[in-house]
DNA sequence: TTCAAAAAGTGAGTTTTATCAATTTTTATA
DNA sequence: TATAAAAATTGATAAAACTCACTTTTTGAA
């Protein structure tokens, strides 16, 4: 049974996998012609807010965090971007700078096409210039829950709401019908929360208790979905 | 002396605004080939959430809230848009349901143009569909700011950093050299900066004691804009 | 201009969240 | 597998924010 229809994950999730997916053939060509592979490891920084763009990129395996940090470096993560999705095209198509940093979750292999191809199949292909129309407006009411979330929710509903969108991108490493193992530092959770890891720590003991998830080590596995959505909804 | 230089409003201003100027006019042409134009009163809805886009808009004159609801009700301020900005196109490129609210601040005068225009324009135009993705991406940007600034700030800190904005976008309705009265009520200024109107009102309160602003009735003259800068991105 | 309704403002008490200091567990590596 | 470093956890306390009940001021319609 998939999470569709009690949960609307699409709110909470890019899905710019379609941006390539099947993308004209002779486009595809030319986007990838000077395409490089590199694997970063866990942790390994893939860009940096404020930096220059120098290309997009790919990710072939793997989970990236996207975040800023601000005056006291603390992170704040915007979105957990998974295998299939493209990195940094905000930067080259706003004509800016990268509006935040990427960081590999676990080890990736990502691939990097440098802006020039990008802006030449762009400006070639009508498909790839709509869907990125598409991708990218649908990003914008992402972020609009997102930031309502944060307005509206406390920390409790918060992370309950996440731990269900993380379910859903950390099924990705596991086969369909095993236990999914959401596998993310106390710290990254926080942050993706919006809160001190103190707090996260403490809600996620509450949750044991309540026989709503377990823990192997720092790993969580989720036993009641059904109770994280109505918490995360609650009220 | 403008603010630039001294504070990064590009960050938290979408400026859609460019996206129609100076677009080549056979497209400007069938972009509004069948645009019709109305007066919202303050407070009229324009979209709803949720409903099922026929077209766009163009503000021609007057501010507008994009907002969400929560389950009681209350309203989340995403974003105030200003005169010469566009709204509504979102929901159209995303193949999707409106992502968020829509209701005049102020009287105002808004241009309709109906869905299969705007879709034809965008399908002829490549400098329309190119300023939506640059439009979009700076959105991106401007969200993510928007975001972190939810996570990261207290309330003291974002509603100083909100006036600094509001400041901004209400000198069109004054005169160059003539002081800037943000007129908003406690209840959207509570929704913007994502607090209770208590709060809201006992921060002001703090404000003027400081003589960083003074009041007209609802209406907020800021005195100190870099103080209120200092305080927004204190530590 | 008046005046009722709506909005703004104030204060007290409660809840939520953050911070600090410590201890325990886990992880990564020799 | 041992072990040191890193991460996770716990508890106590402080600070921030929220809620409720109420008063005052402002606004807009008659």
């Amino acid at each position: 049974m998939s999470i569709k229809g009690v949960f609307p994950i699409d709110k909470w999730d890019f899905k710019s996998e379609s941006v390539l997916a099947d993308l004209p053939a002779d486009d595809l060509e030319i986007l990838t012609a000077n395409q490089t592979e590199q694997v970063y490891k866990k942790g390994e920084i893939i860009f940096r807010e404020a930096a220059y763009p120098a290309g997009i990129f790919y990710i072939i395996d793997g989970k990236v965090k996207k975040y800023k940090l601000d005056k006291d470096a603390k992170e704040q993560i915007i979105y957990v971007a998974n295998k299939g999705e493209l990195l940094g095209y905000h930067a080259i198509l706003s004509e800016n700078r990268y509006p935040d940093c990427a960081a590999a979750l676990e080890e990736c292999r990502i691939a990097f096409i440098p802006k020039e191809d990008f802006l030449e199949t762009l400006n070639r292909s009508k498909v790839l210039s709509r869907r990125l129309l598409k991708t990218l407006s649908h990003e914008f009411a992402v972020l609009a829950n997102s930031l309502s979330m944060f307005a509206q929710k406390s920390v409790r509903e918060r992370l309950a709401l996440q731990l269900v969108v993380l379910r859903e991108k950390y099924k990705i490493n596991f086969q369909a019908g095993m236990p999914v193992e959401i596998n993310m530092s106390r710290d990254d959770l926080a942050s993706l929360v919006g809160t001190a890891r103190e707090n996260v720590v403490r809600v996620l003991s509450e949750f044991k208790e309540d026989k709503i998830l377990e823990t192997k080590g720092r790993k969580i596995i989720v036993l009641n979905v059904t109770k994280l959505i109505k918490i995360a909804d609650y009220k």
